[in-house]
DNA sequence: AGAAGATGGGAGAGCGTTTTCCAAGCCGAT
DNA sequence: ATCGGCTTGGAAAACGCTCTCCCATCTTCT
């Protein structure tokens, strides 16, 4: 039956010219050799140079030859891929956390997805599967999401799907999930940074504190919650569950929650916030009632973003590796470091104006 | 020569297991039909829907099957990737732009790769010729650059580079260059934004305006200036190069240059700043001199950023439509919308508290 | 009942690389 | 002069998919 062994070309033209873009084939048979040894010559993989090399050179410049990626990475050589997943891309700390990841991946020649899943849980399967499909090496799940056995379970569902192509998952702001140990997490310290926030408020002599948490169940407010509580249980005291209120994280609705807040009532000297947005919308409906931070209330929020330090009074925060945290995620996806249990990076309290003596009853 | 057809199958084992994650041919094997078949009943490419088509579809869950999207954007099907390569990805304006480009790429099915050039002209090249390595789609040029010869000369390289693979370059929060009107560019009004800014001084009744302008020679410095001089000849006032001042872009370069700055000498009545850093850093520098704003120095700057709201005073400032911007910039990638001439956006003054009536001599 | 039209599915080329295997060619050594 | 080792380069398989022919059915009309 194969009485014509060289197939008789059906699309392209017998001349010289193709269409589209060239190709090494196009190069090597300009340069007069084989597409192997063209590959050969490009890539520099070959033993020695020789004239068909530069030969080879010579026909890449002259028709323009542009190496393909995409079939590169096909072959398992190309660039590959690290996405970075979060709920939003607005936000203080989102920034800082996508640079330290580029600063690693573009480093190590690698390529940088973003992506957004507006919180919602449809959007972030369906970009992580699409992620599968493009052959990610690694997916970054950053920032907080809801707790519970629904989430784990969504988690576990990722982390096998993504497994099955040989791409990693890494959780990225968030802490490690009990029935998920050997889902890489990292996170930096939620806990330990607003009980350094207690704790200088009560060496200055606050002894009733309140707390601004968010109106949501998510891993970030919940940890920083907990911090609030055993700052306060390291010195003697109790949540007391009438002065923790509950909001948004914007500065409006912040603003709006302390408005019709009886804090006076309660003798409230301190308030710890969740977040810098939800600080600097506290102060605001402090001051919207006459009262003075830090002279009547004083105020503590979390990240430390930009501008806060320039607000009257400076905002005394928690500040968070956010770059470095970046990096890290970055280089545990790209398979630099190696992820030996949970990751918890330091964080700091930066005392700023906002917090002062309570006033002398 | 050609006695045997079929090639003998050197690598894969005979047995049905095959390492790697499966393939299409696997799912074919399984169900009994060809590729093609298979190729077809997944993609729902098929005109109707048959038993085989089932038996596909129950192959490819029962191995797992996943696409290789990498396979399908070579055979150009595939999601195409648009790229964000920008200058830092720190910055007020980033994550806006960023965010609606983002919108657009992913709702039309595409991704979005995020690179950082750390202004460095090297590493500009090398990403663009990486990313037309990588057939990306288009590729988005964003934020301020330098303006000359020197770098229209090399905008048209990256403009033809990306061209001879079929991506467009798009410039974005930067004028048109005048040698490249066919390269997409995009931009906001710099020019009108602080033309209003400076109408609202002199309306106020402000006479004496200084301006302080960064430090480099940039697209977007120069066209805020170029808006400082047409506001100030509005009001038939000249541009007093006295009360010019340079510095970098950030708080405290700003309020290091307000520091030695004899203002009071010049009877400056308000201050112009290139951007809302420079003013933040400005009116640090002014408090700490022990001037009021606005009671002795009225203080604008450009771009809305979070926060200038609830500083003490909030800050008069120009707001641009970062997130409109990156979004059209996204459609124009795609080609959803069509580039014919120069984009240039609206901007729009934000009167706050940093501005008021100069203080009667 | 036979022919025309519709339709589902298979074979195989093609996308642009890399890489393995193998045939030459060339050198010095025996 | 011939043989083994070494370089050099070509043919072709492989990656995983899509898509264009085709052929084999099945339906339906005359």
């Amino acid at each position: 039956m194969s009485d014509a062994p060289s197939a008789p070309r059906p699309a392209s033209a017998p001349g010289p010219e193709r269409l589209g873009t060239p190709n090494l084939g196009d190069v090597a048979r300009l340069a007069g050799v084989s597409v192997a040894t063209a590959s050969r010559a490009l890539s520099g993989r070959a033993p020695t140079r020789t004239s068909s090399h530069e030969r080879v050179a010579a026909a890449a410049a002259e028709i323009g030859y542009v190496p393909n990626g995409l079939a590169r990475s096909m072959m398992g050589v190309g660039r590959r891929s690290v996405a970075f997943v979060s709920g939003e891309m607005v936000g203080p700390t989102f920034a800082a956390m996508a640079s330290g990841v580029e600063e690693v991946t573009t480093a190590g020649g690698h390529l940088l997805l973003l992506c957004t899943t507006h919180s919602s849980v449809q959007r972030e399967r369906e970009t992580i599967y699409s992620l599968r499909e493009q052959r990610a090496a690694a997916v970054l799940l950053v920032g907080s999401t809801p707790v519970g056995e629904e989430f784990e379970a969504r988690i576990a569902e990722y982390a096998d799907a993504l497994e099955m192509v040989g791409a990693r998952l890494i959780l990225c702001g968030r802490p490690p999930l009990a029935s998920l140990p050997h889902v890489a997490s990292l996170d930096y310290d939620h806990v330990g940074g607003v009980r350094a926030a207690v704790a200088h408020l009560v060496e200055l002599g606050h002894r009733r504190i309140g707390y601004i948490d968010l109106d949501e169940e998510s891993s970030t407010p919940l940890q920083r919650f907990r911090g609030y509580r055993e700052g306060l249980a390291a010195a003697g005291l109790d949540v007391d569950e009438r002065i923790v209120l509950r909001t948004a994280n914007d500065i409006e609705s912040a603003e709006a929650t302390i408005a019709e807040f009886p804090l006076i009532d309660e003798g409230i000297t301190a308030l710890v916030c969740v977040t810098d947005l939800v600080a600097v919308g506290a102060r605001n409906g402090l001051r919207r009632r006459g009262l003075d931070v830090p002279g009547d209330v004083s105020v503590v929020g979390f990240d430390d973003m930009l501008l806060v330090a320039d607000l009257t009074p400076p905002l005394t925060t928690v500040r968070a590796p956010f770059h470095e945290l970046g990096a890290l995620a970055g280089r545990i996806a790209l398979g630099q470091t190696a992820f030996e249990g949970a990751i918890e990076l330091p964080t700091e309290l930066v005392v700023r104006g906002s917090t002062a003596q309570p006033a002398s009853r």
